[in-house]
Order: structure tokens, then sequence, then C-alpha cells
RNA sequence: GCAGCCAGCCGGCUUGUCGCUGAUGCCGCAAGGUAGAAGAGGAAAGUCCGGGCAACACAGAGCAUCCUACUUCCUAACGGAAAGCUAUCUGCGAAGGUAGAGUAAUGUAGAAGAAAAUAACCGCCAAGUUUUCUCAACGAGUUCUUCGGAAACUAAUGAGAUUGCCUGGUAAGGGUGAGAAGGUGGGGUAAGAGCCCACCAGCCACAUGGUGACAUGUUGGGCUGUGCAUCUUAGGAGUUGUAAGGUCAUGUAUACCGGCAUUAUGAGGGUUGCUCGCCCCACGUCGGAGGGUGGACCGCUAGAGCCUAUUGGUGACAAUGGGUGUAGAUAAAUGGCAGGCACUGGACAACAAUGUUCAGAACAGAACCCGGCUUAUAGGCUGACUGUUUUA
């Protein structure tokens, strides 16, 4: 058993702006769990910088002060970096091919930290289904 | 004590654990790994002013446009502060709000009102003329007569009153209006009037005080309409903002730059909006090298820095000494979870100190950096001052 490491460096994270521009050009899957929806799409080994590569975006249009943005972004990074080996693990059966995945919220309230988790996984447990 | 007012300040602390950015050290050719200092605000916000910094532009003249506007003072600068001045409003008060260059010229000011500025509509006064009346004086004429008179009438004269017209004087009075030719009283006058005088308000001059705005005056001068706009005066204003701008990597159409050569004198471009003026010039050739894509580094945090003491100043602030190293992210870090402490409120127990338990804890997140302004903000602290109650 390696050992595990619940990190979420910068590599992990989605920056790449033509890959995001990829991602939302359209005829990649996703799917919602209120309040979260989550878009993913599949690369070559080659591209990326991480397994899997992630964006949180939290649209203005549903909270104006930025202080209430960062902390729903705070709450879904950290429910993710709890629950990423959910997606890890079941990754490793693919052949070496890479995930970019972008959650964005889609709620005009803040919700609880534990709510989001539990979302987070659904959203997750989703996608490792849909490998099969 | 309660209520208030002004100024300044704080706006959680801490333990464990899991994460994020990451100066720097170590390992490594490198990618990277590992240890790891430090890590949001008073407003980081709005992006409203001012400045630094950067790039580009810039011979010069005139006109236009825009901004500022009590005084002195602070500052790198400001449309910001400080201390004052004048007017006005609010509050019992401590205090707070609002406005503030000038008025020579031009324009404008609804309704109202006689009239809105070289004022005569009504009214008042005078002269002329006119209507009517009264009175006076004597004379004239006529009529009457008892021939003594003077009863009546007529026209004229003078005085007064009066009707209309006209000429002139007059701003004391007149419904209005934000404002009516400074106000009140007296003298004066044909009637009136700063025409004259006293007091009062303003203005100008002078004197005194103040750096000054201004203030004061048993001083002098009869000088006296209000608002707004244009305007006038004084000072100021190049444009774009760190996605500026620079370096490196990748690497291709002829937009760009420089040299040389050549043509033309009118179209275009630049110079702040316009005018003048000034500058540039299509094409060929040689050399440099660019569109787009998209990554790294610099810019990027030592700055008009922060803390503190002393001195000067009413104060904003300044000078000097000492101390200090204090965020630099890039789809954007500074957080999550579990405890403890402190704070506030409720409930329960208790004479009380206090204890138990349950809740609550604002506005808000750096994006080149400063100085301000504006707006949001639960709760709390400190100091000066004001009002009030009780007690002494």
């Amino acid at each position: 058993m390696e050992e595990r490491k619940y990190t979420l460096t910068k590599s992990e994270r989605l920056c790449s702006k033509t890959l995001i521009e990829r991602l939302f050009a359209g005829g990649n899957s996703s799917f919602p769990a209120f309040p979260l929806r989550v878009v993913y799409m599949w690369l070559e080994p080659s591209e990326g910088t991480s397994d899997v590569s992630i964006l949180i975006s939290v649209p203005k249009k549903r909270f104006k002060r930025a202080v209430k943005r960062n902390a729903v972004k705070r709450q879904v990074r950290e429910a993710y970096r709890r629950n990423k080996y959910l997606l890890l693990d079941a990754l490793k059966s693919q052949g070496g091919k890479r995930l970019v995945l972008a959650f964005i919220w889609l709620d005009n309230q803040l919700r609880s930290s534990e709510e989001v988790e539990r979302k987070v996984q659904k959203l997750l447990t989703h996608i490792v289904e849909s490998m099969q």
C-alpha cells in the first residue's frame, strides 16, 4: 500500500488557457449535483500537467462579493482534496489517460461544508462509474 | 450614574491536526524532491481626486474648451487636511451642517404689481384755463321808487372752495413681489425728497488691532436695489495606465524601422479641439525585423515606509535621535476540521462573588506603489467636553 498524500498542488490545478477553452468549447460530458455541476474531458497521456487537473468556477453573477466567492472555492477545493483518491485509484486501470474537470457553482446561497463534500463525492463517483 | 458630543484606537487570542503560496538552506545536470521564515484590511471596496513610476508625444503663436476659487497655513501633490473669517440653519449645550473670487459690461427674472431702474398709474402740490358756488369792496349800468332810498338784476374785479382739461413739481401713501430706489423719528416744503438733522444698517475713506480673510470706531463722506447666467480676474490642464513597459524562448505572411536612390507640390498624416505655422511623404533596392500563438523572468515591493522618544507649532505637520525588516498570489495563496480561553445575550441555581447550560460574534479579500476622499461596518476601549439626576 503506497502512501497517500492528500495534497493539492499547483500542477493539479488547471491553468492552461487553451485547455480551458477546449473544455468549455462543447462536446464534453457534464453532470449536475445541485448546487454543483462538473464538466470533464479526457486527455492523452502527453497532455496536461498531472493525472487529473481541476478548475473551480464561481460566477460573479452568483455572488457579488469576492469574500463569498472565495469561501465557496475553498469549500469545493477542500472537498476534492479529501476525496480525490476516489478518482485517482480508478484512473490507474485506464492506461495512463488523463482527465480535466471543472466544478461550477450553480447556487446563489452559501452551503455547509458537509453538504458540499457529499455532492463532490457524488460527482466523483459518477465519473468513476462512467469509465466502465 | 444616565444621555450625548468630539477626537483617537481596537475590531478576537490560542492548541492540535490536515492543506495552500512560499524567501531561503540542503540534495539533484535538470525536471523535481525535502526542510521551511513569513503570509490580507480599516476600509484591501468604490475607482472619485492628487502624486510617484513607465511608454509614447512635444519648434512656436492665437482662439476655444475643461478644472479650481473666503483667508492663512500643511504637503511630493491634491478638488485633501489644519487653524481661522463672514453669512445662515439645527441643537438647552458640548458641537454639527450649508454657502463663500469679482460685478465693469450684456442678457434674463413667470404670475403678481402703477412701476423691476435715465421709475409718475392712482394720489399729493403749483401755474394756466374751464364749470359751479360763496364772500368782499365800492364803483358802473339797468329796473323799481313814496324820489329819502338801495329792494332786485347784469357784467366785470379780488379772495376762497369746486368740476374737467392741460403743463409742471413730487418717491411721503397705495393690494403685489425674494427684491420697490436704505430704515425710524424730527425739521423743512406749495407738496415732497439725505434737501437738512439725530439714531440705526450697509458702502467708501481714515485710524487701531490682526500675517490675512476680517474685526473695532462719540472719526470723516449722503455714497445706498436683488437673484441668476454670460462675462471678468487669478492659477492650472499632453495622452495612456503595470493587461504600462522591458528581456528571453518558439519562429512565418511583408504591417514596421534605418540607410541609399527617386518623384511630386497636392491629397493625406502628425502636432490637444480649431486657425496659422512647422514636420513627414507614394514607388525601388539593401539591411534589421515584425502578425498571430502562448510560456517564463524582470517590473514586484525599501516606500513621500512603519514604530518610538524628544523638540518646535493652537493644529495639520516638521526636524532630530533610536529601533525595525513587515504579503507578493496570477484563474489568483493567506483556509478546513476539532478543542480551550476571553467577550455579549438568554435561561436556571445563589444574598453575593460565581457556577451550569444554550445561542451569538459586523462590513468585508491585496492584484504596481503611495497620500486623500466617499461608501459599508456587530461590538468594544481611551481621553477631552456638554446636559441632567442624586449625594456631599
